[in-house]
RNA sequence: GCCUGGGUGGGGUAGCUGGUUAUCCUAUGGGACUGUGGAUCCUACGACCCGGGUUCGAAUCCCGGCCCGGGCCCCA
């Protein structure tokens, strides 16, 4: 094989693209029938965009390279700093909220593996201006029903950053980081050994393992029993309540952390059976970026669903859209490339550029699984009309190309 | 970056304790069948991932690389 294509991507064939189409789609229209309106940001971006936003410790996985103007880019990893990004420097004064949607590709410089690819593709949505739980909740219940709509149940957590860190407010801040990573991992074993190292006092470490435990009815209760009656956990509590009113199944889960620091008090995460160790199939929370940017600190709240990861448990099968064969001889293929341009209008038509005999031209109407052949020959000419050829009964009847139109049309 | 399994025509495979022309199925192009598909037959096309080493001789054994799968790290 002298030419590959380069790791970690993927080349999509039309049956694939059927499907992707199909579920992108259903996305692209809840998103829509919700308010959100489509945004492109560029496929490349100045690195600063990304080393700001995830430190410059991101370097080593990400595609970059020098322009020949000298500009250091990058090709996006991921697309809330874009969009951001786009806000800060274009749409700061306009009407909040502004809701927005995205879907394209995005490129990560890490090893392959099931669920992850060089090159993936990110469905998400971004709502800029509004720090209430409202946004919060509308933002989880729209991920939900995106992911519903693909066929897709997954187990729904649901956090807030600020419980965990009131508790950790004493705490050396690059302990914190550390803590939160542990956390994050559902690594007990790991954070006893951190916290031992730290010298952690009881008192806090003991409230830690129990506010990462809580995952029922009552975790606000109980919450606001171990860090006092802060603000995080009334703004919990009533996004709680929303979820509720919206419907959804949840498990509270305060050990969520999300890795970094500009994420400011709602996170959420969506696990799936069935994908080996990335199990992930959406992420999210309320976070600050627009300051960072150099615009006014604007809160905001979105997601991303790892699309590829969608799609390899979606269990969808779209109908392959209907196809019809126009047949014709060597002394009627130009009144065939007539017929099939009207019949193109309406449905999809193939008609014979391989020089075929009739004969075989019919038998590749029934390879690529035509729903009806018309065929196009000087007897049925001379009558004003074509042959239609239904290929699953065999029945075939004389009639004008209109007729033709209409019954193939159902 | 680390650990682990794997790579034979377009797809699926046999061979892989080294030894003629690399097996079979399928797909594809052409034909037998001259205005009616799925069948059959004929024919064409087409592969040992790449590079080095061992050997009289390598698809087969060894080393390195590339790529794929699974896991770790990471996961913005």
């Amino acid at each position: 094989m002298e030419l590959q294509k380069p790791r970690g991507t993927r080349d999509f064939l039309p049956e694939e693209m059927i499907k992707r189409r199909y579920i992108e789609n259903k996305l692209r229209k809840i998103a829509t029938h919700w308010g959100y309106g489509e945004i492109k940001t560029p496929t490349f971006e100045h690195i600063e965009l990304f080393t700001l936003k995830s430190g410059e410790g991101i370097l080593g996985e990400i595609y970059n390279f020098k322009d020949k103007g000298d500009r250091e880019i990058a090709l996006r990893p991921e697309l809330t700093a874009p969009v951001v990004r786009m806000y800060v420097e274009e749409l700061q004064r306009s009407p909040k909220p502004l809701k927005f949607f995205y879907f394209d590709n995005c490129f990560r410089y890490e090893r392959p593996q099931k669920g992850r690819f060089r090159e993936f593709f990110q469905f998400g949505v971004e709502i800029i201006g509004s720090v209430r739980p409202e946004s919060d909740a509308e933002v989880i219940a729209l991920a939900v029903e995106m992911l519903k709509s693909a066929g897709v149940g997954g187990d729904l957590h649901v956090g807030n950053l600020g419980i965990v860190r009131a508790l950790l407010k004493d705490t050396r801040p690059e302990h914190q980081g550390k803590i939160m990573r542990l956390v994050d991992k559902k690594d007990d074993l790991g954070l006893e050994e951190f916290l031992d190292k730290i010298n952690a006092p009881d008192d806090m470490r003991g409230k830690l393992f129990r506010l990462i435990g809580l995952h029922c009815e009552n975790a606000v209760h109980e919450a606001r029993e171990l860090v006092g009656d802060i603000d995080a956990i009334s703004q919990f509590k009533v996004l709680l309540d929303l979820l509720d009113v919206y419907g959804l199944e949840y498990q509270v889960d305060l050990g969520i952390a999300r890795g970094l620091d500009y994420y400011t008090g709602m996170v959420f995460e969506i696990y799936c059976e069935g994908l080996g160790a990335q199990n992930q199939v959406c992420g999210g929370g309320s976070y600050r970026l627009a300051a960072l940017f150099g615009g006014e600190d604007t809160p905001s709240t979105g997601y991303g669903i790892g699309f590829d990861r969608i799609m390899e448990i979606c269990e969808v099968n779209p109908q392959p859209p209907k196809r019809i064969v126009v047949v014709s001889f060597e002394d009627t293929r130009k009144e065939a490339i007539i017929i099939a341009n009207k019949l193109r209008e309406h449905v999809s038509t193939y008609v014979d550029v391989m020089g075929r005999k009739f004969k075989d031209q019919i038998s590749y109407a029934n390879t690529i699984g035509a729903s009806h052949v018309v065929i196009v020959g000087k007897n049925e000419l001379d009558a004003g009309k074509v042959a239609l050829k239904d290929m699953k009964t065999g029945e075939q009847v004389l009639v004008t190309v209109e007729e033709a139109v209409e019954r193939v049309k159902s």
